[in-house]
DNA sequence: CAGTGGTCTAGACCACGTG
DNA sequence: ACGTGGTCTAGACCACTGC
């Protein structure tokens, strides 16, 4: 009883979900050199320029990175990633603002519903909820929690200690490449708890920033929430 | 005394710059339909998968719109795009947000320091400036003034009345393509202007939001300003 | 030097929209 | 039926990297 429906798509497109599938599966590890554009075409059974167009599409949604001369390698966070990648805080001379990070904090919990909600999580799920202070110019400018599923980061707690660049750790130890990230921006007063961590008064305005980042088959791994009081620093957004 | 250096860049660059450069001068207009992908080809004695190339990268910039079977046009604002290109505001169901336009008024000046310094002016240039009220559910939930540099949109002032939807007019009276935006965000409280426009006690945290709009040959010709008091609607920005 | 990605060609055929 | 953009091929050559 298949539907027996004829796979109409492109070549080029079937090509690229298969290879997107070997990288979401691991199959091709991060860092990883994948094989040249003619082998490629040769294991697929199409030519050259089919494989490329293919290729290009994994490059396009930074998948991997092409290097002329040396060869095609799978997507690694960089230590520059790390810092600066889905950050959009820049100073006023339009340098990005790069931040450390203080005080933080694991604990765990059952998902509120509004936890639930942002992780597509089922009634009774646990969490985790990582909380931290990140600061520039020696100030706390970002008060944050980054709520994670517990069942989808098994013994993050051991890792405690290293847990500075979270997308590092997701992709290192438990083999999730973020790939893109929501933010959902709107000014609220500071209430007590932040007003005491950012050293403000009570009802400050404050930038409160709330990001869902999404994995490579899309599905939301993150829900994190800051408050911000940016001095001489802002948010930039760029549109097309 | 020319530097005689050779132009090395590919075809298809050489060729897409040459059709940006229609589009930016006007030789191509708004909405016209543009030869096909062999008569550009044999025009610039390129064959039809680098031409092919070439306006693809159009494409991408939004400079033309491709239809299979029927052709390729140069951009042009429609009545969707007006209303939702550039505007980053949804529901919290996920939809786009929607706004009319309340007390629009056009005034003219002297541009300030900060005027100057946002549209790249000199010293003592004229500005015109255009106030308005962004409504949704029948309340203000956006204030907001664009700035423009006078030189640029001659005569502005006796489209007063028509002026909605800004972009639109760039582009069919003066010939000026918005390519692109950057916005800065940052939370501030209300002055007692912005109070009393917004219907909210002084002090109350507002969204800020500082937009720079560039053309086609990346110059900035707009600086808006938006103080947003945003009732269950929120910015989003979308990071890869 | 060999190996990789990047460009380019000439030609074929397919998919879609319009008359 | 025709004209358009979209896909695909086979092969050539260029540009860059690293040994």
């Amino acid at each position: 009883m298949s539907p027996r429906k004829a796979d109409t798509r492109p070549l080029y497109v079937k090509v690229h979900a298969a290879l997107v599938e070997r990288i979401r599966s691991g199959q091709w590890k991060a860092g990883q050199l994948i094989p040249n554009e003619f082998e490629i075409a040769a294991e697929f059974k199409v030519s050259q320029g089919t494989a490329r167009k293919a290729i290009g599409a994994l490059a396009a949604a930074n998948l991997v990175v092409r290097h002329q001369g040396r060869g095609t390698y799978v997507y690694e966070h960089t230590p520059d990633d790390i810092v600066f990648r889905f950050i959009n805080f820049f100073d006023a001379s339009g340098a990005r603002a790069a931040f450390t990070n203080r005080n933080a904090k694991l604990t765990a919990g059952k998902a509120t519903a509004a936890e639930r909600h942002a992780l597509g999580l089922s009634k009774g799920a646990r969490v985790l909820r990582f909380a931290r202070q990140r600061i520039a110019n020696r100030k706390v400018l970002v008060i944050e929690t980054a709520v994670l599923a517990k069942v989808v980061f098994p013994n993050l707690g051991d890792l405690a200690d290293t847990l500075d660049t979270l997308y590092d750790v997701f992709q290192k130890t438990y083999g999730i490449l973020v790939t893109r990230t929501e933010e959902r921006l709107t000014a609220v007063g500071a209430d007590a708890r932040a007003a005491a961590e950012l050293g403000v008064a009570v009802g400050t305005p404050l930038l409160r920033i709330e990001r869902t980042a999404f994995t490579i088959d899309d599905r939301p791994v993150e829900w994190r929430v800051s408050h911000c009081h940016l001095k001489g620093v802002h948010y930039l957004a760029r549109t097309r």
